[in-house]
DNA sequence: ATCTGTATGTACGCTCGCCCACACGGCGCT
DNA sequence: AGCGCCGTGTGGGCGAGCGTACATACAGAT
């Protein structure tokens, strides 16, 4: 993971929308805190049951937390991009979790040592209020996880996975084989393809060797089963009305 | 849903953990609060996106939430007993969870207004701090819940919920017909009723018309996937370190 | 230009769980 | 006693996704 000035002209706090709705006062408390890191494809930013000595505001990255079985066989849990911050457990209480904070699109971010986190959040002033907030949509995106689990086809969990990438990106073109996708998703890699060579016949989307492009959003979203919708509509719900309130 | 003195003397909130491990300002303060509801089976304590006025601490009752889906298929995200308390959205900041909570197994509970937990949680005591810790307990098990749905077997995940259930009561058996599990793993009944059988087979259970009483522990804690470790061994350090300091 | 590794395509047999339909049997009712 | 409901048992056909094995094709390196 490299360091990096942190006052590079393209790469601000702000682009991590939850430190752009932190309040004036308590964004400048822990401006001169927040390190600009890469975060390569494949990194780990926590290991199962680690402990946690950062917390990571990611702008232009995307993390998958990931809970990987005895046997090998992973299942995504939840998805992290520039709409939240991976570390809740350190503010919850618990210092770490049993799952795995792995990069999934390669990008940047910011972090922060996590007793800083901590004793913000302990002010228990609108920086606790946001991140709760932010948790809860974080349960919202698990619990929905859990439900499109039992019910939805791999081409449906394939869309609700790319419609969720491509939110937390600036393009719709993703950079992601098909290999890495079966792993989050949990399942072969060959019924992602299946999958996607439908889609691309569908026109929804072309793609070759780890880069696929997004032609038609809003027919994925017509393709998509309802969990995307019930999980983005509780983000906007819970983390849209939220404007600092003076820069 | 009935009312009942709440001096009755089999029924006491220190049967809910949470409750009992309240330090005796917080608990004094809450207590003179606390009403003592009966909760039937199947009973709807909260709707999917509805307003919530009570949260509820079950004494002897388990509650599942579960997400319907538009075509009616349903799945359990989460069960919630005596070591918990219904109504996290409210001091998380959401107010609801697109989520319904039913009662799963009939029994009792205290109910308590919503906003006199908000007003103690604000005080940013040792209540915020315990039901943080049993924020992230449920988290994870909806985590788990999302693995187990994506990668394991009707029958362990029968076990997983037999277990559950087992943790969460003072019996070892279960007033739960086949049907109404289906309905919370979100698979068929005739499912169930295939890996109830084997079960029966193997002399871990037996069962009849609604009834199912667990012969041997053990065996079944042989017979689960690992979800159900993961989640107990979470609850357990999260949760368990929490004595009250003095009564 | 060839080589090589990686990404993607395809096929076959298998299992699990689904949908559907119906049979059985105990319990509570009149 | 008899009726009917509800909980459970069973079977046949079907499709989705798995495990395995192998084929193709593109990209970058020598």
């Amino acid at each position: 993971m490299a360091r990096m000035p942190s006052l590079s002209a393209s790469h601000s706090p702000n682009q991590n929308h939850l430190l752009a709705a932190l309040p004036v006062k308590e964004f400048d408390r822990l401006a001169p805190h927040l390190e600009l890191v890469s975060m390569p494809l494949g990194e780990v930013l926590y290991e199962s049951g680690g402990q946690l000595r950062y917390v990571y505001f990611p702008t232009t990255s995307i993390v998958s937390l990931l809970y990987v079985m005895r046997n090998g066989a992973s299942a995504e849990i939840a998805v992290v991009g520039n709409e939240g911050l991976l570390g809740v457990s350190l503010f919850m209480g618990g210092e770490t979790t049993p799952s795995r904070a792995v990069v999934q699109s390669s990008g940047h971010g910011f972090r922060l040592e996590g007793q800083l986190l901590k004793d913000e959040f302990n002010r228990a002033g609108p920086l606790l209020r946001l991140l709760l907030r932010y948790t809860q949509a974080l349960i919202t995106q698990m619990s929905q996880t859990a439900v499109c689990n039992r019910h939805h086809s791999v081409e449906q969990q394939l869309c609700r996975w790319l419609l969720l990438s491509l939110d937390r990106l600036s393009t719709n073109t993703l950079t992601m084989t098909q290999e890495l996708i079966s792993n989050m998703l949990g399942v072969r890699r060959e019924g992602v393809t299946e999958a996607a060579r439908r889609l691309q016949t569908a026109g929804l989307i072309r793609y070759s060797r780890g880069r696929i492009e997004v032609l038609d959003r809003p027919g994925l979203e017509r393709a998509v089963c309802e969990c995307y919708g019930v999980v983005k509509l509780e983000f906007d719900r819970l983390l849209c009305d939220i404007p600092r309130v003076q820069a």
